[in-house]
DNA sequence: ATTGTTCCGGTAAGCGGTTGCCAGAGAAAC
DNA sequence: GTTTCTCTGGCAACCGCTTACCGGAACAAT
């Protein structure tokens, strides 16, 4: 019930207080015995530290903050996996927060964020040019981006979009499909708009290639499902023969409406995802994707944050870009008619 | 870069420092022209709130956390999702911190948010008897345990797991099954001792139909896969023909595993999984699986912390048990043969 | 005995806010 | 013009902890 405090502690111990938070922060200076006294104070007290305090204090926490556009997507619990493993070698925590690529709440949990005075932000930004996110930085909260290249304002880790879409393109297009529609989300999105230049570059470079746009304002399964029924429902000669989508969850969605509208997958329809999270190869056609170093890029997140975090001045910020590679499944085999 | 305080801003405005506080916290308390004179400054200074300071002073934060076994699986998203939606309509952020199944980093998680003086945790437990969890309710801080059931000592919601697993169990022997095996992940964890309870109530209460045990140390698809393969490689005589997987994890890796070993779901193996996901439908054999109502789950535990919080003094502790539902697909269709 | 060292632990000033209380300035009432 | 009342905003204590600084005790050296 009570909530103990290190005066209550150093009551008990018969000590002062300063004594208690030497024997906190710095065993070594206080005198064994003093020492255990005020331990065996804090055991029987259950005193537990109060972080608020002490961060007020000493003015910086030892908390990170990940703010993504989507929990309920793999690839994000992915990368979080592997900023919180990195994170945690430097006793550091992160918290894990959902934008839901919804503008108002990225910024309502950036402005928590900020007043919590976080240790540093990364961000999978719902649009990366927001002033937001340059002012954070302006004010003293390092900010990262994560799947996402920064312009030289702030530190990043990124993939090649563009070339993660060049290659599903010029994939499907050596399969010989010369109708492609390009499922995306919302433009404002980086990767989206990122990976559609790359397939709108790929389709330009090879000639006598039609590029059909079938986005979508979200990037779920169940918008995949909806735009999988308004191709499906186009007459079968202006009907694109493959499909490339912005990531997994709407591959997967569009995915399933071909089976409910009877095309076979490939023959009918080839398509290619984005991020290969787990469940595209359990699909019901195992899904080709163009894959991510998902965990990578949460640890390189947090090592960029550490950096800056730790020389301030001297830190130059760096844009990290890793290259994407395309894993091909049965989803984009060889058409076994044509 | 220099973070502005509440001091600097009153310099600005030309007012003190308790005006400033009152301004943001009790705007009609102080006159108009001074309060524009104020909000002025701080536009101009980019003030921010000092969470830290402010809680400290007040002595409540607006945070809780929400510790979960595994950010990965999309059941756990779908939980947070309803619990921060609620949570938002009380200006009340969530914070998702990721426990991976493990105690020691579920241990640091509790301690982190413990010193944070976080308002309350929902928390999916590794193990709902460890002491930790009474003593963070008795020393103030709220505990809800999600998707577990308490015995009393705190609040929970939760889903009847022995009533899925019987349903899933006499669904399963109803179609003809009289060997199934039950892949479950640690027995620690409640949900998966449940749901095989249930199971092998309805196996006694069918009589005739053995219950071959196959579980794994994990509740992650790999493990499912792992299961599955050691299941297929059985001689035929021996092996079961159904599986019940305690998540759609092990169930899709599972289902993986029989693609891979040449066994057809459902006819040689027939499979059920548990929490209905969004992948279960789209898997390459759609999977049967028992439904929880997951967002809602997330919607009452923020709701009984958030009143508990309120009423400290007239709270009950209450247990909220909600119904599972099976839903049918094809991984458990009516075998062909037989 | 005196002085010098060394080692411990106490003291107090904040960190950045919040808030109850109080004084001073106008306005209203007499 | 004085008294009373109403507002407004200043003052200062305090939330729990950290840390620089200082003084006292114990002991060794002279």
């Amino acid at each position: 019930m009570a909530t103990r405090s290190i005066k209550e502690v150093a009551r008990l111990a018969r000590v002062s207080v300063g004594t208690v938070s030497n024997v906190l922060n710095r065993p070594e200076i206080v005198a064994p015995a003093t020492r255990a006294r005020v331990f065996d104070a804090i055991r029987e007290l259950g005193f537990v530290r109060n972080e608020v305090a002490r961060h007020l204090r000493v003015g910086r926490s030892r908390t990170v903050g990940l703010l993504v556009l989507d929990v309920a997507n793999p690839f994000f619990a992915d990368v979080a996996q592997g900023a919180e493993t990195l994170a945690d070698e430097h006793d550091t925590m992160v918290v894990l927060c959902n934008s839901g690529a919804d503008p108002s709440r990225e910024r309502r949990h950036l402005d928590q964020l900020e007043q919590q005075r976080v240790m540093g932000i990364l961000i999978t930004p719902v649009d990366a040019q927001q002033p937001r996110l340059a002012e954070l930085a302006a004010r003293g909260t390092p900010v990262v981006l994560v799947d996402s290249a920064a312009t030289g304002l702030q530190c990043s880790v990124a993939v090649d979009d563009r070339l993660g879409g060049q290659i599903a393109a010029a994939h499907l297009i050596e399969r010989g499909h010369r109708r492609i529609t390009f499922v995306g989300g919302p433009p404002s999105i980086k990767q989206v708009a990122d990976r559609h230049a790359g397939v709108a570059g790929a389709v330009a470079a090879a000639g006598g290639v039609e590029l059909v746009d079938s986005s979508m304002p979200m990037l779920s399964a169940a918008a995949g499902r909806a735009a999988g029924e308004r191709v499906a429902a186009m007459p079968e000669g202006e009907r694109p023969t493959a499909a490339f989508c912005a990531n997994d969850l709407l591959a997967l969605g569009f995915l399933q409406a071909m089976a409910a509208c009877g095309l076979r997958v490939p023959d009918d329809m080839a398509i290619v995802g984005y991020d290969d999270i787990d469940f595209a190869a359990a699909a019901a056609v195992p899904l080709s994707s163009v894959r991510q170093p998902r965990e990578l890029l949460g640890r390189t997140a947090i090592e960029l944050l550490l950096e800056e975090v730790a020389h301030p001045e001297r830190h130059r910020h760096r844009q990290v870009i890793f290259q994407p590679d395309l894993v091909v499944r049965e989803s984009s085999a060889l058409r076994r008619r044509s």
